[in-house]
DNA sequence: AAGACGTGGTA
DNA sequence: TTACCAAGTCT
C-alpha cells in the first residue's frame, strides 16, 4: 500500500528516513557512506555529556587540532589536557579522558573495543557512552539513551515517571524503534530528533515523523512529559579568591585531583564547597599580606549551590610560593587554563582581558 | 541511591 | 530573574 505524502507505516522507519533526509553535519560525524572514526566518536562523546553541541564545537577543534590521535593524546602530560579542557566545566572528564586515553593504548593497542561491555570498563565511560560508541563507531547493536532519548521516548508514550524511576522501561521502548542493520544511524537519529524537533519546550510537531504515534501529542500535553523530578533548593554561599601579585606573577595553586576543580589551576580560595559567609576570609589567605578586597565580588552558579565571592587582592615582594602554589606569569594566565570561576576573578582583578 | 560535579544559553 | 536543561559519570 502506498502511504500519502511519504508517511511510514512503522515509526522506526518514518524515524530513520527522517534522520536521512535531515542530518546535521557535524564535525564528529561521519558523512554518509564514510566509516565512523572510534577516537572522533569517543572524544565527542565525552565533551557532549551535559554539553551543548555549540559549547563543544570549538573544544572538539582544539583538541583535534592539537591531539590529531589517541596514542598523541595519551602521550601528552595531563595537566595539558585539563589545561586545554579548562571552560569547559566538569573536569573529572578531563581526568578520565586522558586515564581512558592511555588505558586504550595500552591495555588494546591504541584500539577500542566494540562492545559496549568492554566500552562500558574505561574511565568516563558509562551507559549511556558505551551504547553511544559502539553503535556509532562499531555499528553494534546497542542502544544509548541520553536525555534526549529520554524525552522523545517519554512523550511517544506518555510516561507518567520521572526517567530515573524508570529507566529499564525507556531502554526498552527506545529499543523498539531500532532498525538493526543501522544501529549508528539510530541512535543518532533518535537524539537528533530530541535535539532539533523533540525539544523540551514547544516542540515541532508539524515537523515531527513520530507525531502520528505520539501518546502526549494525542493528548496535548507534551510539555508534560518527560515528569520532572522534584527540585532541589540551590544553597547561596560565600567565599573569598586571594590573588597575590609579586611584579608581572601571580600566585596559582594547584588543587587536589578529585572534588571541585579537580587536578585544575587556580587562585588560592577559601574551600568553595563549604560557605565562608560567617567567618573572617582573611583567615583564608595564602599568605599575610596587605589585602584589599575588590568593590563588586564575582558571583557564580554551580550545579548544586550558587557562589558570591570576594577577590582580595595584595602586592608582595621575592616571596617563595606556599605549598602547592607556584608563580605565574600574569601574561601567560591565559594558557594556564583557569575554570570559568577563576577566569571570572582574573577579569575582576584587570589581570586578563574579558 | 542520591548528591557531587561546570558552564552557558534560553525564555 | 529565576528556572530549566545540555549526547552523564562516579561514588
Amino acid at each position: 500500500m502506498i502511504k500519502p505524502r511519504g508517511e511510514s507505516a512503522k515509526p522506526g522507519a518514518a524515524l530513520i528516513a527522517w534522520y536521512d533526509a535531515n542530518r546535521r553535519d557535524l564535525p564528529w560525524r561521519a558523512r554518509p557512506g564514510e566509516s565512523a572514526d572510534p577516537y572522533a566518536v569517543w572524544l565527542s562523546e565525552i565533551m557532549l555529556q551535559q554539553t551543548t553541541v555549540a559549547t563543544v564545537k570549538g573544544y572538539y577543534a582544539k583538541f583535534l587540532a592539537r591531539w590529531p590521535s589517541l596514542e598523541a593524546l595519551a602521550a601528552a602530560p595531563q595537566d595539558e589536557v585539563l589545561a586545554q579542557w579548562a571552560g569547559l566545566g566538569y573536569y573529572a572528564r578531563a581526568r578520565n579522558l586522558h586515564t581512558c586515553a592511555r588505558a586504550v593504548v595500552a591495555d588494546f593497542g591504541g584500539r577500542f573495543p566494540r562492545e559496549e561491555e568492554a566500552l562500558r570498563l574505561l574511565p568516563g565511560v558509562g551507559p549511556y557512552t558505551a551504547a553511544a560508541i559502539a553503535a556509532i563507531a562499531f555499528n553494534e547493536p546497542a542502544v544509548a539513551v541520553d536525555g534526549n532519548v529520554e524525552r522523545v521516548v517519554a512523550r511517544l508514550h506518555a510516561i507518567d515517571a520521572p526517567p530515573r524511576a524508570v529507566k529499564p522501561l525507556i531502554r526498552e521502548k527506545a529499543a523498539a524503534l531500532a532498525t538493526p542493520s543501522r544501529a549508528g544511524d539510530f541512535v543518532q537519529a533518535l537524539m537528533e530528533l530530541g535535539a532539533v524537533i523533540c525539544v523540551p519546550r514547544a516542540p515541532d510537531c508539524a515537523a515531527c515523523p513520530l507525531a502520528p504515534f505520539c501518546a502526549a501529542r494525542r493528548e496535548s500535553a507534551q510539555e508534560k512529559y518527560p515528569v520532572r523530578e522534584a527540585k532541589r533548593a540551590k544553597p547561596q554561599r560565600r567565599g573569598a579568591i586571594f590573588i597575590l601579585r609579586r611584579g608581572d606573577d601571580v600566585l596559582l595553586r594547584r588543587l587536589p585531583p578529585r572534588g571541585l576543580f579537580g587536578g585544575m589551576n587556580a587562585f588560592p580560595s577559601t574551600p568553595l564547597t563549604e560557605d565562608a559567609g560567617a567567618k573572617d576570609l582573611l583567615g583564608f589567605a595564602p599568605c599575610p599580606a596587605r589585602w584589599r578586597a575588590l568593590e563588586e565580588p564575582v558571583a557564580h552558579v554551580f550545579t548544586h549551590f550558587a557562589l558570591e565571592a570576594t577577590v582580595f587582592v595584595a602586592q608582595t615582594r621575592a616571596k617563595a610560593p606556599p605549598p602547592d602554589c607556584r608563580w605565574a606569569a600574569r601574561r601567560d594566565l591565559d594558557k594556564e587554563g583557569l575554570p570559568t570561576l577563576m577566569r571570572k576573578a582574573a577579569i575582576r582583578a584587570g589581570l586578563v582581558e574579558a
